[in-house]
DNA sequence: CACGCTATTCACATGCATGTGAAGTTGATG
DNA sequence: CATCAACTTCACATGCATGTGAATAGCGTG
């Protein structure tokens, strides 16, 4: 095996790159664009503070109108951000801090139209006498739970991280291995 | 325009029918199998204690092979269960209990997914003294700190909702008749 | 013992999302 | 002012998931 590029505890090309598409397939599989996932990996795996889109389209093996695609999704979910260079025409997109809050906050906002719609079909049904309207009812006040928990969770990362902005690296230890 | 059988405050059919669109649509949107959310959501809606594939494929004016393949998912992660009529040759697919603290769980066990291919990040890339392994790191302990406290989350909805098991959800008053 | 109903499996068609190549647009530079 | 580089938009091809129809297997019934 020839670790051509790997000062002795630095970066293993080639495991960041099986780690950008496992973790990637994992997001698209539960309804992530595929595209986004790679391009916000590498992004994340980058130690350049910002990456232009044909840096994104030589690293990934795409052309740039597929990463042009992406990034206009990520930005407009809020995990990215687009940083214009000065004197160059060149635009680079940098991960914004908190890009994991941001996209859990975004999983709340899920849990509560689904409150919401099961809340309409309480309604359609008449009420929560019949055991359909029961069972729909239930349901409601489930997703109405875990949406209110899932912000008290995100409250406590805020506050266990102070500034979600930009926190220093605090784990050190890598929990477990397979 | 009729409203045939809209008895005063009982279902309304043609609303329940657009609620289980519109529910289902939203699973469809992050991932959930359509057909499979659109028999579950049927299953549920439905006051009988159970339903036949023919009778979900009648509903849904879908065929019963689209019927065989959804429920197949929808039984293998545990939703739904079904139960052989003794007297006859039918199947009854009837909602599990626990649906939805189940398919919470399964979040869960996303979310630890996701904690331990970001470990494997970290290590690959060699510790988090780069700025790349800090911004993984921290992605690791998100992870793993949103796995925790959903767990969290569903203890504490069992503990509202005194046993998840076998309760039987007829919270309100149903009439139930078999 | 044969028939019929119910559910499943197989091969196929349709629709949708996604990535590519070519052309277009915009801003920097000599 | 002309030219070049970088990103974007457009039209198309490919791959994948999903639902349908025909044929098959199993169990209750006359």
């Amino acid at each position: 095996m020839d670790v051509s590029a790997s000062p002795a505890a630095g970066r293993d090309e080639q495991a960041v790159g099986q780690f950008v598409e496992s973790l990637a397939r994992l997001m698209a599989e539960w309804g992530f664009p595929r595209m986004s996932a790679r391009v916000l990996l590498t992004l994340m795996s980058s130690d350049e503070d910002g990456l232009t889109a044909a840096d994104l389209a030589d690293r990934l093996n795409v052309s740039p109108p597929a990463i042009s695609g992406a990034v206009r999704y990520l930005v407009q979910v809020g995990l990215i951000e687009r940083r214009p260079v000065p004197g160059s025409r060149r635009d680079l997109y940098r991960i914004r801090d908190n890009a994991w809050y941001t996209s859990s906050a975004t999983v709340g906002g899920v849990y509560q139209a689904l409150a919401d719609l099961s809340a309409e079909g309480v309604r359609a049904l008449g009420g929560s006498d019949s055991p359909a309207g029961a069972r729909i009812a239930e349901m409601h006040d489930f997703f109405n739970f875990v949406q209110e928990e899932i912000a008290g969770i995100l409250n406590r990362w805020q506050q266990t991280n102070t500034s979600p902005e930009r926190s220093p690296s605090r784990s050190a230890s890598t929990t477990q291995n397979s």
